[in-house]
DNA sequence: CAGTGGTCTAGACCACTGG
DNA sequence: CAGTGGTCTAGACCACTGC
């Protein structure tokens, strides 16, 4: 393919390719991308694919050669795309079986986002966490968690607050805000009857998949009735952690705050 | 090359290219990978070069077709074993220009390991940091300092102490234990005569390349001492981050305390 | 054994940098 | 303009999985 621009990326084939808005070649104003390859094109392709729905959770996506064949690149081009979507750990590969959508429900990487590690052995080590569901409710966004979830102020939200411990010792309290329209239906009876990690219901039940997170951690001491919820006498620092998490195209779906007791854990971080 | 573990890859163009130390496709005991594509090799090698100080922090490595003529093999295994040193961090392609080995002294990286972010916008719109060193002494390993540095518990070791400050309010205390020999000469002194990040003063005085690091984060409550060094009053909550740096080859290199200040600012990590 | 992802090659061409 | 990294292709073969 001489690729002048991707002659054979049509829309017959890829429906919604959105193809380079401007002259290839021409840098335009102030830095915005005047060129984007074919793999990031195959790259978004599949995003679309996946955010769909046209693949579920956990199933296998077509072959390489399959996806190939699709869009009329070759295999190279596919598997570049692929490779980014599963360092994004949107995909996951296994060799000789397929290539995999990332879920939330396996055993391996259950707390995929919960860095919080005891200080001996690891969270498997201590059994699964016990999750107690204190309240759901459904209310109204305030400023905050409005700007948080990019929706209006007044909007309705569900706000979910849980006690998790470990070993008996209750170490996370956390509080939960969602935008009411995609989780609809969603109870504190719901939560209690799931026995798994949360993530991985709003999947099955909602088809909300969650895809990367920001984390903005404080050091901070509890009100009265944080330290009853932990079982912690006044005056225990905390450490306060603030997510957003986002489904697909950078969506905020979930703000939560936690409170993590860290005197028998620790969070734990790698930098590169 | 058709490569029934790669005949090319000899003693004369690679001296010291560790072969896989079994017969490919046959699995040994336990799950010990039996086979090591030569990408892996070459970014063994690469890897090498970098310890052994052939490339500089911030100098160009040679070119993909240099080295794949070097090591016998194709652009295109050069590229793969270069694109992962690259994920790590460890070098840093630049079209058109070169690829280089990574540094600290960048200025659009300067912060790399420090993950504390003001409360609005970003550390370097608060200009740079105020570093003021307290003192560093010469003492021997605790059996807590060796274990992280993996040294013999009594081993020499440096201890730094500094507050760093940001538009003139004093946000971060640290402690740092290094190994004495790589180290040997580093004083207040030196560390106050050097206006830059730690990290690009050990590059370039001890030849010393961070490469990346383990944090553990906990909430505490302050002693005395530390509240004078931060001027916080007795109670105030700090974020504790416990750092383990290394070098190449996974070499522990520093072991650092630091005590956070967060109610100007807060931690902010990914996560994927 | 067929089917999947993983490695490796050789070659063409594109995009970016700097002299 | 030459030199660098970046993209894309086509094809061969290897390693792993499961039937």
């Amino acid at each position: 393919m001489t690729n002048a621009r991707n002659p054979s990326l049509d829309a017959s084939v890829a429906p919604t390719v959105v193809d380079a808005p401007l002259a290839a070649g021409l840098p335009s104003v102030l830095g915005t991308p005047a060129f984007s390859p074919l793999y990031q094109q195959i790259k978004g392709l599949l995003l679309q694919s996946l955010q769909s729905g046209e693949w579920k959770s956990g199933a296998a996506i077509p072959s390489e050669l399959e996806l190939a064949a699709r869009y009329r690149v070759s295999q190279g081009t596919v598997r570049k795309a692929i490779d980014e979507l599963a360092v994004e750990n949107l995909l996951v590969r296994r060799q000789g079986k397929g290539t995999f959508v990332a879920t939330h429900s396996e055993q391996q990487v259950q707390y995929r986002f919960l860095k919080l590690v005891p200080d001996s052995g690891d969270l498997a080590s201590e059994g699964p966490a016990q999750r107690t569901i204190i309240d759901c409710k459904r209310l109204r966004a305030s400023a905050e968690v409005a700007r948080g979830l990019a929706i209006r102020s007044g909007d309705a939200v569900l706000q979910v607050r849980r006690v998790l411990a470990f070993g008996g010792v209750p170490t996370i309290l956390e509080d939960l805000w969602l935008p009411a329209g995609p989780f609809k239906g969603l109870t504190a009876e719901r939560l209690r009857g799931y026995d798994g990690p949360m993530y991985a219901l709003f999947e099955a039940e909602f088809g909300v998949r969650m895809v990367r997170a920001e984390e903005k951690i404080r050091a901070i001491l509890p009100d009265p009735q944080q330290c009853g919820l932990l079982a912690v006498p006044a005056g225990t620092p905390l450490l306060s952690v603030e997510r957003l998490a986002y489904t697909y195209k950078d969506t905020p779906m979930e703000l939560r705050q936690g409170l993590y007791l860290t005197d028998k854990h620790f969070y734990r971080n790698e930098l590169h």
